[in-house]
DNA sequence: CGAAAAAATTAGCCAACCCTAAATTAGATA
DNA sequence: TATCTAATTTAGGGTTGGCTAATTTTTTCG
């Protein structure tokens, strides 16, 4: 034999849909997934600093994902994704969030040390063996960490919440979910046991920018608002006993339609 | 803040030792590691099968590696890889077949498919992800289809061993090993009971290529010679109870230097 | 309003990998 | 030994993704 027969339509992908992502793609789609839902839409500068690449590189990536029709761009004004490309995002965020599950919870990870592994591998993992961790675990609604898992077709509980930071004096409330990004940020909150379903007493607050002090079981802390911003937290079911994170009054529906592309908006102190 | 400081020294990496091999790097370098142990040193256009590439890509990589360090290329007469190249080849052979290991011990993978999972992780899982599965699994010595998992420092246990289509008849040997390759033919070993560790009889062996018999526990199957010549045994040590594989008279050492680069050597049927 | 600053895009490059087609080289053989 | 063939390499390209250095646009502010 001397023909040499290079990757043809490759065995594994399914005929008609997807071609399967590049991680690249898988990555940036997961970025702009998570900066729209925090702003309505995806500033290139943005999208550039969450993956550490340079916003020429953003433009050019952009270009190539709209005209593949994962995202609308409107140059100069930011991009949004499409339902193609959200669905693409949100299948990412799904393994991401069942690998976290399952290296804290069968594996022994720690809760700081999962995000990174979990990058990695959910670019590489099958549906088939992400089917079969959720399935180990009882398919989990949240991560380690309180994010929601999105469901294999695309769903996502969100659960309205606020920050930390903004508990009146003298409230309860349960910790719903904090950011995986941060390692030593999640080992000081596991230091003071302030982790998802925990329940956390604002007992006081110093003004200008000053500290707050937390109860949290029997104890007092004093956090900065820095941290206490990161944290978000919900309304407590008014006597209800502290139980993991569940069904509850979660509004199940697809991301809200964002605003679209407003003229203009800040993301964060620049 | 203007400046963008993308990717310095990467978190991740130890300072001094290696930045991380690509994908395409890793995969040449154990398909190279497997031709070498087979026949002595890996020609390019092997080495373009194993990997579904052009000859011409293999001399492109492999001119890559070599001034990398990763292997000797005498042009036109075929690579070798340097121990950088080796150690690098068997950490990922380590990493795949722990995750082979893993993959059916606990998430309930068939034999027949692990291989294409683990194909893919290899590549993303992290040294601390590998052996937290190997210590879950008590450090295993062989993976599922019976290849040695080289240990953490490049170790590999190679046993003697000869193919089914060799063995005498009215002999008995205990299957050793067979490729993780290919699916069918597992599924068919599966069936018939064939799997490591296995006592196996020849009955009788049918002339002119024809047909072997063979009698696994208390059935008998007729079988190929193809089929025979995939499957390796050991011979058995007398009137010993059949066990998992484990130490033995294993013989522990890293792979053989290689008779330096052959003038001549013919593969495979081509 | 008009200019400076900030954000985004374009232009021009680079490296990793892979491909086909056209030389080469080695090895086998008449 | 001359020749033919099979294996390899070289030449010339292509795509993805990323970078830096201009060059626009937008936005902000004096």
């Amino acid at each position: 034999m001397t023909v040499h027969d290079p990757l043809l339509p490759a065995v594994g992908a399914s005929a008609v849909s997807s071609p399967a992502l590049t991680e690249p793609v898988e990555d940036y789609l997961k970025a702009i997934y998570e900066l729209e839902s925090r702003f309505g839409a995806a500033a290139t500068s943005d999208v550039a600093s969450a993956l550490a690449v340079a916003p020429a590189s953003v433009t050019g990536m952009v270009r190539r994902l709209a005209t593949q029709g994962f995202l609308d761009h409107v140059p100069y004004r930011g991009v949004q994704l499409t339902p193609r490309g959200r669905h693409a995002a949100l299948r990412t965020i799904r393994r991401h969030r069942i690998l976290e599950c399952y290296l804290t919870g069968v594996l022994g990870y720690s809760w700081d040390l999962v995000h990174d592994e979990a990058e990695r591998l959910e670019h590489a993992a099958s549906d088939e063996l992400i089917e079969r961790m959720a399935n180990a675990l009882g398919h989990p609604t949240a991560d380690p960490h309180g994010a929601p898992i999105p469901t294999v077709d695309g769903m996502v509980e969100e659960r309205p919440h606020r920050t930390l930071a903004e508990l009146p004096v003298g409230e309860t409330a349960r910790m719903l979910r904090v950011s995986d990004k941060n390692p030593s940020l999640l080992r000081y909150l596991a230091d003071i046991a302030l982790q998802p379903g925990a329940e956390v007493t604002m007992v006081s607050r110093a003004p200008f920018d000053g500290p707050l002090t937390l109860r949290i079981g029997h104890a007092e802390f004093a956090v900065g608002p820095t941290l206490a911003a990161q944290v978000l937290v919900e309304a407590m079911p008014f006597a209800a006993p502290a139980v993991a994170l569940g069904a509850a009054d979660a509004v199940v529906a697809p991301p809200a339609t964002a605003p679209s592309l407003p003229k203009s908006r800040k993301s964060t102190v620049r």
